[in-house]
DNA sequence: AGAATATTCGTTATCGCTAACATTTTGTAT
DNA sequence: ATACAAAATGTTAGCGATAACGAATATTCT
């Protein structure tokens, strides 16, 4: 019987290369797929890594070689449902080459998130994405310092360090704010995260409140919350701020997962959407397909985003000189639904 | 004005030391906060750090110190809702060490897993937190052969390759055909997964069978869908289901995603619950409070399955002797809620 | 004060692999 | 065959940090 478990204890690129009659230089070769090597060595090199279970130590590689073919992924969070399709189109990108993406979650902290990005840098990766255009002072001298490609997604309202990739949240709170008002809806509510938390939800309230001062309107009502968004968070204070103001016409909320949440407060209170309180959410989430009702909201080009963020690493890496900056502006779409 | 940006490219621990007029070994140790290192010049040491951007280089770093502080996480999805409050368990236990959580995706691929866990032993993580127990040759003798403790989650029913945290699929599955049967419902239907992607979806399908089949009884109707569960899907293979069998008195769903969505249809169909359809899902996922109405599911302790997961690498990592094999079966709870 | 102990700092030797260059072997044209 | 280019393999020297031990300085005690 052939256990290679507990006898093989470690094996290492010398180990391989012995067994195969070769220099470590020509084993090494083989196994990362670098030419030079003739196909009769380089078969007898892979068919003893793979029976002796080898997994090359890329700590000791990617120091001899400097490079690391992975890629920092820095997200305030992975609760949200809106971060993990960013992740898909990055990675769907990223399949295409060596690289690799690595998360690291930053839970809507600038100091998290330098923590975070400090011990993303410290392995040295080939790029970094990091949503988002506010960071602390430390972070921004650190990712202006790194020498890899960084490229700041979701978000285009502020300086890019370099690259970026994103829409307008200010415009998209503006648009709707536009359509809320183009259907004739005056007596509006907003249900909101705490602002200092999520910089792009409140860029959202500031282009909504711009668009409706522009009217010489203003709120009704405001409900800010802490804590991750929640479908029960959304109804509970639909419920309430309905409450408040039983002739509320409209209320527009800083995600999806909260318009869901005020539309169940609907369901179950009797009300009818849009006749006695017109919904509107953000981010175009998947859970809103399937509902009875479509609910209004403003598509974010997630995964476009993710994909173009990577496109963007890609060209960095195969260009020689350095990427010129690159700021693309994405169009989100609204989709009205039926509850506007 | 002092632009450490362009002057100062790459900062080293050399330089950090020379700067700092000690020598490196000194240096790293004051930036690692290891002892021996006087008060006065650690914080000049920090001071130079901090002032310069100097970010350690862990590959370096490990390669020397033959360690690495990094748990590789193996998860199929993000998207399904059910896995980032498992790493959520697990980064909380993970904060009071100075280890850290990597995730990588396998997609509901045995092959897709294999590389995923090769590409990350190839950092020689100090754990390896993998879910479920199914795995493919080559990933099975890799993980047994990594010199660091691996702990299988989510699922009990098999064998565990040393460590493992989860739950009974199977079990669970037979209780919740206990509770529907013990309601009184004999005409059932299921929905779930296409099975071959998900072994613990399919666990509980078979335990469900088994308890209908002790009874005399049988499915009858069954509908597997490929593809990321979705409220959408739900509500659409629901609505066919009801179609084809407008007598069926219960449902029971592979994800709360797809009862949610169950549900959605039969609220938009004006099927009152559990009156005309009973239906129940599994995971009490979060998505399922603030519907106007509790759908009946199994908690399957997300959760705490990561924590234990994280307390047993932590344990591994203090015991000085190899671990002995640890198998947690955790008891997860059925809630009723109204539908049912 | 002088010796003994504790504290702080420095030197040397890797860690496992790969770039760059040197060398050998093979293939090919004359 | 001889010579020369091409292909295949080997040798040397790090990559940037840290472990382990040794040297120097500071502190304490009798």
């Amino acid at each position: 019987m052939q256990d290679h478990k507990q006898m093989t204890k470690k094996m290492l690129l010398k180990d391989v290369a012995q067994l195969a009659g070769v220099s470590e230089m020509t084993a090494s070769r083989a196994l990362r797929g670098a030419p030079d090597v003739s196909k009769s060595t380089r078969a007898k090199i892979e068919e003893i890594a793979r029976v002796h279970g080898y997994v090359p130590n890329r700590i000791a590689g990617s120091l001899s070689s400097q490079s690391v073919n992975l890629v920092a992924v820095v997200v305030p969070s992975l609760n949200s449902f809106v971060f993990p399709e960013v992740l898909s189109g990055i990675s769907s990108v990223l399949k295409q080459s060596p690289l690799k993406p690595v998360v690291g979650i930053s839970g809507y902290e600038l100091d998290e998130e330098e923590e975070v990005i400090r011990e993303m840098l410290s392995w040295r990766p080939s790029g970094v994405i990091v949503a988002g255009l506010e960071h602390n002072d430390a972070t921004r001298r650190m990712l202006a310092q790194a020498d890899c490609p960084v490229v700041e997604v979701m978000d285009v309202d502020g300086t890019p360090l370099r690259h970026c990739v994103g829409i307008s949240h200010l415009q998209a709170g503006r648009d709707m704010a536009a359509q809320i008002l183009s259907h004739g809806y005056r007596r509006i509510g907003f249900i909101g995260t705490k602002m200092p938390q999520d910089f792009r939800a409140r860029k959202r309230f500031d282009g909504f409140i711009e668009a409706l001062t522009a009217q010489d309107l203003s709120l009704v009502d405001v409900e800010h919350y802490s804590g991750d968004s929640s479908i029960a968070t959304g109804r509970q204070l639909t419920a309430q701020m309905l409450d408040r103001h039983p002739d509320l016409e409209c209320i527009y909320y800083s995600s999806d997962v909260m318009s869901v949440g005020g539309y169940m407060h609907c369901l179950a209170a009797g009300l009818s959407v849009p006749q006695d309180v017109a919904l509107a959410g953000f981010n175009n989430l998947q859970i809103l397909e399937g509902l009875p009702l479509e609910l209004a909201t403003t598509d974010a080009c997630r995964r476009e985003i993710g994909e173009r963020a990577a496109e963007i690493l890609l060209e960095a890496r195969d260009s020689k000189s350095e990427l010129a900056p690159i700021c693309e502006t994405l169009s989100p779409r609204i989709s009205l639904g039926q509850s506007l």
